[in-house]
DNA sequence: AAACATTACATAGCTCGGCTATGTATACTC
DNA sequence: GAGTATACATAGCCGAGCTATGTAATGTTT
């Protein structure tokens, strides 16, 4: 606990901020599972989208991206190649794993997905401004931008 | 569906920016769930955050702020009321129901939950500027109140 | 006021996503 | 070539989510 206030470098400030961006996030993933009901789960949307933004990747690195156990991720996998979402494509360098990336079907998928949410929540967001939707767009950048950075760090971190 | 761009007032860029913070929402949300593993569920703070924000309520209604369908309430607030963290009430004014009502204890847990999580994030934040911080912070805000004002509306919206 | 409909919650039973522990095959190292 | 490490798969569990249905209290109707 950063108990000495040796310069108040607004760290209180930030603990507050970070603690109710979690709390919403929640409650708007929540949301999001919600709306789109019928359709597949929020994990599957995860797991599509980071080998989208990654790229062709192992298993289990796409386990660290999407922060999930590797034998989840294996599961995940495993319904995504059903539905012909994603593709396993031997990796010539070693012959115990195997590249994973997404097909043309599983993007397609994805962003019709996307289509769907956003149509159903953008009216809970109709009224924003122009300068209120770019504010959000900031933050979610700078968001995004912490998150990606961690996922490679916490590999070492783990215990054991 | 706004099939009429009579004049752009930005739709294309709002659904492109919420598309991109359900997404983030998502990732932030598993990030959570990872680092506070061992202690409770998601699931169990949010309803928890439902109850304090929203004052003592009636179970079907913390259902519906917390997004998740009655049975699940249910069996949320039986592990609730296990650890002691909610109380319920009868409801002086119908048999049938009891109000929820959080603790001390259920409120302190959550703060202390809240503390360590945000202890756990805060080193991938660090960098932020005083000015970044209040982006984050106003996007939060702006996010929040449009998820609070949906809960209510959906009741109506349920079909048959 | 008896009968019916509605409402508030509980129960039963299922699925899926998450985990740990462990197995198996390939790769590395000495 | 033996032993260790790595990449993934399997087994087995638990919690959170859902639908369908049951039960008791309330409201409504004649």
């Amino acid at each position: 606990m950063p108990q000495n206030p040796a310069h108040d470098d607004g760290t209180a400030e930030l603990a507050t901020v970070l603690g109710e961006l979690v709390a919403a996030s929640n409650k708007l993933t929540r949301m999001a599972a919600q709306l789109t009901e019928g359709a597949e789960s929020p994990a599957i949307w995860r797991t599509l989208s980071a080998l989208r933004a990654g790229g062709s990747m192992r298993l289990g690195e796409l386990a660290a991206q999407s922060r999930v156990a590797q034998p989840t991720m294996t599961k995940l996998v495993h319904s995504l190649v059903e539905r012909g979402w994603v593709q396993r494509i031997p990796d010539p360098s070693d012959a115990r794993a195997t590249l994973l990336a997404a097909t043309v079907s599983g993007t397609a998928a994805m962003e019709a997905w996307r289509t769907e949410l956003v149509a159903a929540i953008l009216p809970n967001f109709a009224g924003l401004s122009a300068e209120e939707t770019a504010t959000i767009a900031r933050a979610v950048a700078l968001v995004q931008g912490r998150l990606d950075g961690a996922a490679a760090h916490d590999e070492g971190t783990k215990e054991h």
